[in-house]
DNA sequence: GTGCTCCTTCCGGTGACCGGAAGCTCGATT
DNA sequence: AATCGAGCTTCCGGTCACCGGAAGGAGCAC
């Protein structure tokens, strides 16, 4: 009784079987995809034999999938189910459409992503094959202080989540990258202002990203959206009402009631998706 | 000891922790994205207090979320693990490109999918705010026997499987759905000859869609790939190329030996009727 | 042949899991 | 206001499902 435990959320005795079953998930990751019998027991920590029987189980539902070599990967029906993610499927659902257009128009890379925690999480992207190079993938996570999309939902986060942030150390990915609180906080304020974040070689040395917020129901931001370009001879200006605008068009087709508001003789560039629905219809004035 | 079991594939006892979690998982569905407590302890056939623990214990993990109005939601970091699906994530990285060329260029739907067991799981669309309703969604299901892309997998898949489908029932979903195993087979030998399925008004009554079977390395069909359209004036023989020529493209991106070799000339299932076409025959428009 | 890694199966002890029951917080209904 | 019902949360003792060491097999490299 007096061993120290390890899981079990401060309980004595060791993890308990939903523990060691979601353990089992989490040894898969980026990079990580396709994990033999062996490999999971030993990222999970887990004894072979136990690993042996939870892995059938999930393999038998149809969580993981066994391959031809033998090795496991995650299943399909556990990506059905994933799939379900309200922050994934919805925002995804009504997002594409405008994505679409500003994939179309800039030819480059498209992102869409939503905060968890201390992190980006990218629900979506498109990217051109020629277009350039981008880190993230769809699935995958960034810090917040570090990317366009980051620091707009940051900007936006509740206050506490600033704050913990700008307390907690924040990595540098290239020399470039935002690593004092104060400069950090100066960026968010900005955002807040412009409405749009404008991060030059802060991932990657020769990418620009303009990212601006989405809004949901409430209004409250919901994910963000960017493009990355080219840094090199990159021209913001051109880019950031179509950004703008495709965020804004985003959160009128989420219900956001600021976005519904008319912006003032203000043309949507990109026709193709906002032209579609005539959202301000319904109610004049 | 005398009391028959319910889950545990066969042996004494209840159905074991893992299958218990799993089976939480499974009360979501389409049409179920957010459920209570006691709707989830229903739909599992669980006792409330053992579902509360559960539930307790994949919420904490990230599988699921709790919403403001106390209900459950899949969680963020479920759709991250399920992201990692390959038969989903590698898939759709290399098809996304072909897929925006294909939207691009009809302004309607595309849609790729997979086969799992006897059914069509579809794992990307990209559909156009005016375009023909479908009703399938990603993460979606439908029979093989009545979609397009449902008849290239099946046209292509072991023979064991399209025995067990033709062998099992047919349910029609319009009048005009295939439920005869002789038809269907027919229709199947139809889309191994031709390299593209044409389905009109089997989903939906009022659309029509083609779709052509998409191969991985070993040259095998791994995928399906349909544009759906209004049936009403549909040109199919406008848009067969394009289908063809973007299932290649993937085809190729997936490294199929096939879709490699340069047409000219080469009779396979596959290229057969696309010899004449040129791989990028929607640029040339 | 020898040594390695990885996989699979078996089985007895035990402590994690189960779930009935009681109490709580909401709204809706009378 | 009182009553009802649906849903949620916590508690706790008995028991049986789970654990994991050990043994054995398959494949591969040296």
């Amino acid at each position: 009784m007096s061993r120290q435990d390890e899981g079990r959320g401060g309980a004595d005795g060791g993890p308990t079987v939903t523990e060691r079953v979601l353990g089992i998930l989490s040894a898969f990751g980026p990079g990580a995809e396709a994990l033999t019998l062996s490999g999971i027991a030993r990222a999970a920590g887990l004894p072979l034999s136990t690993a042996h029987r939870l892995v059938g189980e999930l393999a038998a539902w149809g969580a993981l999938e066994r391959g031809e070599d033998g090795r496991y990967r995650i299943g399909l029906r556990l990506w059905e189910v994933g799939a379900l993610a309200p922050r994934s499927l919805g925002l995804r659902e009504r997002a594409m459409p405008y994505l679409e257009d500003l994939y179309e128009a800039t030819r480059q890379n498209v992102q869409l992503a939503v905060r968890d925690g201390h992190e980006v999480v990218y629900v979506e992207r498109l990217a051109h094959p020629e277009a350039v190079r981008v880190f993230s993938r769809v699935g995958g996570r960034m810090p917040l202080h570090a990317t366009g999309v980051g620091q707009v939902l940051l900007a936006f986060a509740p206050s506490v989540v600033q704050e913990e942030v700008l307390a907690g150390p924040l990595p540098p990915l290239t020399p470039k990258t935002i690593t004092e609180a104060h400069a950090l906080r100066r960026a968010l304020a900005a955002v807040r202002r412009e409405g749009v974040a404008v991060c030059d070689g802060m991932v990657d040395p020769v990418a620009l990203s303009v990212a601006a917020p989405v809004r949901g129901e409430d209004d409250r931001v919901v994910a963000s959206l960017s493009v990355v370009v080219p840094s090199a001879g990159a021209e913001p200006r051109a880019i950031v009402p179509a950004v703008r605008a495709a965020a804004r068009g985003i959160s009128r087709a989420l219900g956001s009631p600021a976005a519904r508001r008319r912006p003032l003789g203000v043309v949507t560039p990109l026709t193709g998706a906002a032209a579609g629905e005539p959202a301000g219809a319904e109610r004049g004035a």
